[in-house]
Parts: structure tokens; sequence; C-alpha cells
DNA sequence: CCGTATTACGACAGACGTAATGATA
DNA sequence: TATCATTACGTCTGTCGTAATACGG
């Protein structure tokens, strides 16, 4: 189980070819064909079928597997070359759409900074493979939990703040008045599903406590990453939206609704590999997790 | 960063020495030598200071990815072995102490069994390395809030039971009598410190929000895994302890009061390697999960 | 037949062992 | 000086590429 095999391996089942693959990886055929037997032969079991090219079902499960160790070895290797590298000057971030609430925005150097956003799964791998120095993540947990990260590679979460949630009604929706609403009022309501800049409506289905698949239908689904338009679109009535409030607030035509039970949090962590924040970003992650009530 | 010269990285850190390693391994001197250098060249790093023998700080850095990432290969090979193996007869099982209430115990199968208790923290590698076909572990969570298991391999868990948690004292504590307790008046009381058979006092600490380093003190620390012991020690006045209600029930001298605040209860989950389980363990997850609330 | 996977085989790199050398308490 | 790590070097395994072969649509 070489990783060299093991990359061969997921390139020839990604690409279902094995000519493909050699070309990508800078192999010859024979040499793809080579990788392939020995994985087969040191597994003890036909991990491809050939004409088409497809993945056994013991294939399948090595993808699986393959996948998050690979990432891993990246990740070891990136977090080893900071320490060979000088502290580089400019400190790249990665955040979720919803992690970036204005006080941290306010809190960022005034200068050599590189900011990105990524969808929520795929920024602790960004930070793990070290194309980013530090993460911002968001999620909506019970007060005071840690979110719930994908581990990829020991890294380390640091809380940055809390805020409450907020149901995102047409100005005129007869619930718009209320002080505070209940998610097991609005399982049957219509609700806008977007993934990368709201919460996901999975996430609401397991805070509500129901059967995986039932509740919080999908009305339009949006796949942008922008909170203002998701809180644009519930204000336009296409659905019920949960945001948290300051990313919500002042969208015009909008109603708020604290979120009043079950109690979540909209919850903000900065994420970084290791121990302790090396370089630049040191300085940043103190600034940001010393405030009010600070780490963890 | 092949395999083999991190498993003889690994080795080298443990035992402190290159010729130790070498002997276990079934090396010579010099191809341990050889197997650092190169390591140490792919990486442009120093790992080992030599004389004594010990990790530079980026070996102990790399030690952190490199347990985990041997950890996941073992456990890619003995999930896919399990393709290729006959469906073995005999069902091993691996548990944490307080993971077996008695309606578990009373719906295993009547023989081809292998039993065994491991710390919890053991259980999650035991199932992903092959040593075992199920596991079962506990925790104490939120209701209906899954357990957090480290995730060594992709492993599916499944709610087997959850139960009340109950505060143990002496008969004659001033608090015997109470109706409910609340964990925040007992931060300042004596605790058990039992991390392998009741509920780790950090977990507690973490539950009650507090700072991580305060409150709970441990008053005697008892390294045995019997749930029983902890519960008789308390009942001796050695401190308080939390378990399972099922788990204290029935001790002598012991008053057992619910905890009330905040709402914990003590979880159990099966865990098997894969999305389904495979061979004898299927009918016996069927069996235990999906009992009056099942599945998840 | 043409694209694509497999097999045969030769060249080269690298991995390990033996043995000599170097460093350290 | 004894112990232990490193270096030098020879051997052998194993990996890759070239080229011939088999297989399918």
């Amino acid at each position: 189980m070489d990783p060299h095999l093991l990359r061969t391996y997921v390139t020839v089942a990604r690409l279902a070819s094995f000519s493909e693959a050699a070309r990508v990886l800078g192999y010859t055929q024979s040499a793809v064909s080579q990788h392939i037997a020995a994985l087969e032969g040191d597994l003890g079991l036909p991990l491809l079928t050939r004409r088409p090219v497809a993945p056994t079902p013991a294939g399948e499960r090595l993808l699986e597997h393959a996948g998050s160790l690979l990432l891993r070895l990246d990740a070891a290797r990136a977090d080893l070359a900071r320490f060979a590298a000088a502290p580089r000057e400019t400190l790249t971030l990665v955040a979720s759409p919803l992690a970036l609430p204005p006080r941290t925005l306010a809190a960022l150097p005034a200068s050599g900074v590189t900011l990105r956003t990524l969808p929520r799964d795929e920024v602790p791998a960004a930070v793990a493979t070290g194309a980013a120095d530090l993460g911002f993540v968001d999620g909506a947990v019970a007060p005071s939990d840690p979110l719930r990260l994908p581990d990829v590679a020991p890294l380390t979460a640091r809380k940055v703040a809390e805020e409450p949630l907020a149901v995102v009604l047409p100005a005129g929706h007869p619930l718009a008045g209320r002080a505070g609403l209940d998610l097991a009022d609005l399982v049957d309501a219509r609700w806008l599903d977007a993934p990368d800049a709201g919460i996901p409506l999975d996430r609401l289905r397991a805070a509500h406590g129901g059967p995986a698949g039932h509740g919080f239908r999908a009305a339009l689904r949006f796949e942008g990453t922008e909170p203002r338009t998701v809180a644009a679109l519930a204000a336009a009535g296409h659905g019920l939206a949960l945001l948290p409030l300051s990313a919500a607030h002042g969208t015009p035509g909008a109603a708020l609704v604290p979120l009043a039970a079950p109690r979540l949090v909209h919850r903000v962590e900065t994420l970084h590999a290791g121990g302790e924040p090396v370089g630049p970003a040191v300085e940043l992650v103190r600034r940001l997790t010393t405030r009010p009530g600070g780490g963890r």
C-alpha cells in the first residue's frame, strides 16, 4: 500500500482510464497497469473492472480510505514544511462565507493579507495542506459547544464568536411579529436550500432531532455563497432561511425573528495547524480569541 | 514520506535508540540510520537529536501526524482484508467498560462470541484495524447527540441506548435526599477520578462549561475498569462519581441522585468499519439498533 | 482495426547488509 | 575504550520505460 500506488489508483478510478491517468501522472500506460496490478496483488482483491474501467465494491471501499489517507499525507508534509520555511510575510486566510462577522473583519491587519472564501467542508483541508495559514469556519451548535469539524489532520480550533441565529421571513409573513420562533413549528414550512451560504437544511433536521430525510422541505436551491442574497431571497418570499443575526440584519423587506428553540447559536472558530499558531498568524489569533469570552 | 520510513521513525523516537529500533524492526543499525537520513533529507529538517536520541520540535510534530497516518493505513488494509476473507464464524467484540448495559448483554448470541473491554479511546482503533468486528462505546452527551469519537477511519456509529446519569453519593450525604442535582452545585466537591471506568472529569468540566483545568477536583484516582468498584468507592465516601443509572444501581451504602442539569445522558453506540456491517455482526447490529428509538 | 490494457524484458535507481570510520560519554 | 551513529560500498531487488502482445468494441 505504497502511497504512490494509492495515488495512481485514485487517479485511474477518477478518470476511468489507465492511459488518461498515465498522462496526468507522467507515467507510461505500462507503469500504471503495473501499479494497479501491484495493489491488487498486495491486497489480494480485484479493485477495478476493465472495459469499462470502474471500481469494484472493494475498490469503492478503498477509495474512501485512500482519499483521506493522501490528504493527511499532504497535510503532514505541508505542516513540516512550515517548520523549514522562513515565516512568510503575507498571511493567507480562508473562511466559510458566514464565518466573517464584522468584528472579525475589523481585526484583520491593514496589509499583507489574502482572504479567500471556500465551502464550509473545504476549509479544514485548506488549512491542513498549507493552502492557508489560518481558517475561519462557522456552524450552528448548542451554546459553547465546539464545532463539529472533519478531522483531516491535527488542527487546533479556537472560538472567535457566538451570536444568535435568526429566522428570516418576508416582512408581511404571519409569524413576522413573534418575539421568538421554535424550529419545531417550522418543520413543515418551505425553506431555502443554500448549503454554501446558509445553514444547511440537514443541520436543521439534525438539530430538530427528527428522522434523517424528513421535514424542512427545500423550496428554491441557491448555490451561491453570498449570505445577503440568501436573506434577500427569503425576504422575497422564496422560502425561510436561518442566518446569524449580523448577516441578515438590515435586509430590506425582511423580518428577523430570533430562534428561541432549540438552543442554537452561530459559532465561528479559527483553525490552524498544529498546537500553536505560527508566524504572523499568531498575533491575529491572539487578538481574535482573547476578546470577551475568549479561547477554549 | 514512505510509510516504511515513518514506521522506522516512530519506532526510533519511541525507543530513543537507533540500534534498539533496528532490533525491533528486523533491520540493521545501518538501515535505520539511512531511513532517518532519508526522511530528514526529504523534509529538509532535522527530526532527531543524536546522543541522546530525542525528537526535535519538528520531529514532535511529525510524530503526531505519523501515528494517525500509520493507524489509518493499517485500518484501510484491515478493512479491505475483510472483503477478501471468508466471513468469519466467530464474532469479536470490544467495548468500553460502561458500554454494556444489561439489555445489550442479553442480546448477544449464545455462542461464537469473544468479548473484550478496552479503554474508551482505544475502541475505535480496535474496530478500524480489524482487531474487532464490532465495538461498543459510551459517553456522556446531550440527549440524542452523537458521541464525539476520534475518527481514525471511515467507521459507522449507531445508537444502541441512552439512559440517565446519576451522581453516586454515600447514603448519609447531605445531598443524598435530593430529587435531582445540578452539576454547577458540585463543581467544588471532591470527585473520584476514574477515567477508564467512569465518566472522565474532563468531560464534566467541559459539560459544565467552565475553564479547562478548574473545578471537579480529583480525590482518589482509580485506574481499574470496573464500574461497580467506582460506585463502591463513592459509597465509601472517597469522592463523588457520575455513572449511568444501571451501572450504579444496587450498590450497598450508595445513594443515587439523577443528574438534572446540564442535560446529559449516558449514550452507547455500536461502531463498525465501512458503511454497513458485514458477516455475523450484521444480525447483532440490527437487533440492537432497531429497538425502541433505533438507528440514526 | 484501432484504442487500450497486459506481458516481456532490459536498464537503472534505491534499499539493505557488511564493514570500516567517526563521535561521544 | 566501549557504545552507538554514520559513511562507504557491493549486491540485489524492484520499478520504470520500451516494445511486443492480447483483448474488445
